[in-house]
DNA sequence: CTGGATGCAAAGGTTTTGCACGCTA
DNA sequence: TAGCGTGCAAAACCTTTGCATCCAG
């Protein structure tokens, strides 16, 4: 489902943040994107870039890598198995009875990624949360 | 490949820790699992939690869910893909091609859980890092 | 004009590090 | 006894928030 805010307003800073975004392949950080946004806007400070981001994910604009959580997780099941992650209540859900997970692409294979079988983390939404 | 430590000692801190995150299955966050602990060993501090999931983490005993790096990333394509995602270097490599991930498990179908098909994160090694 | 957006600075959280002391092997 | 591990406190980071001001519609 796509979101469009209608009391949005375009700001200059705004517009730069998502540009360098679309123009970036490298998944920037805040960070990294404010340090662009900078070069062009150099007054930018840190929390708009945040806010921007914040908000530009609300309205689908752009994605938030990984968990919505920024605590980091750990796990005591070192026996192969894969993740279900909730976006929504960030619920973990292990997946230890996974033969293999099949993905069909042509760009993995000229990648040469190396897949490493316990490590999937598949995002979505939980049961509780539907 | 499994690293073993040679050099390294059982202190209780170590083997409580690595007890409570084995015993549970919440995939608690450091403080959480600190929480724990501290049931058992009332003066142990925060640090001794963190370098221990290091450490462990070091020695295959216990895995660290997400990204190694601890600053969120952003992506300005929105349009449906996956990552892959270097453990070594933090890498992410955008895979556009994507038909379908195909999940073989009784655990996913009994789970109800909806998988956003725009999300899915597959960890590894790059073709750099090989 | 109006109220959403910004910049700055301060606060809030998580994670890391320095140091003296303690404890395992 | 050697040197790894610990606890404490401080520091280092990343991210969020309060507030006065600015500016897009």
């Amino acid at each position: 489902m796509i979101v469009t805010d209608k009391k949005c307003r375009k700001s200059q800073q705004r517009k730069v943040i998502l540009d360098e975004l679309q123009k970036s392949t490298a998944h920037p950080t805040a960070k990294q994107l404010y340090q662009l946004v900078k070069k062009r806007l150099p007054d930018v400070g840190m929390a708009t870039i945040y806010r921007n981001l914040d908000h530009l994910e609300k309205n689908n604009q752009v994605i938030k890598i990984g968990s919505k959580q920024n605590e980091t997780r750990y796990d005591g099941k070192i026996s192969k198995h894969c993740h279900l992650i909730c976006r929504d209540c960030n619920h973990i859900i292990d997946l230890m009875d996974v033969d293999k997970i099949i993905i069909k692409s042509k760009e993995l294979k000229q990648s040469k990624f190396k897949i490493d079988p316990n490590y999937a983390e598949i995002f979505g939404t939980c049961n509780a949360c539907c």
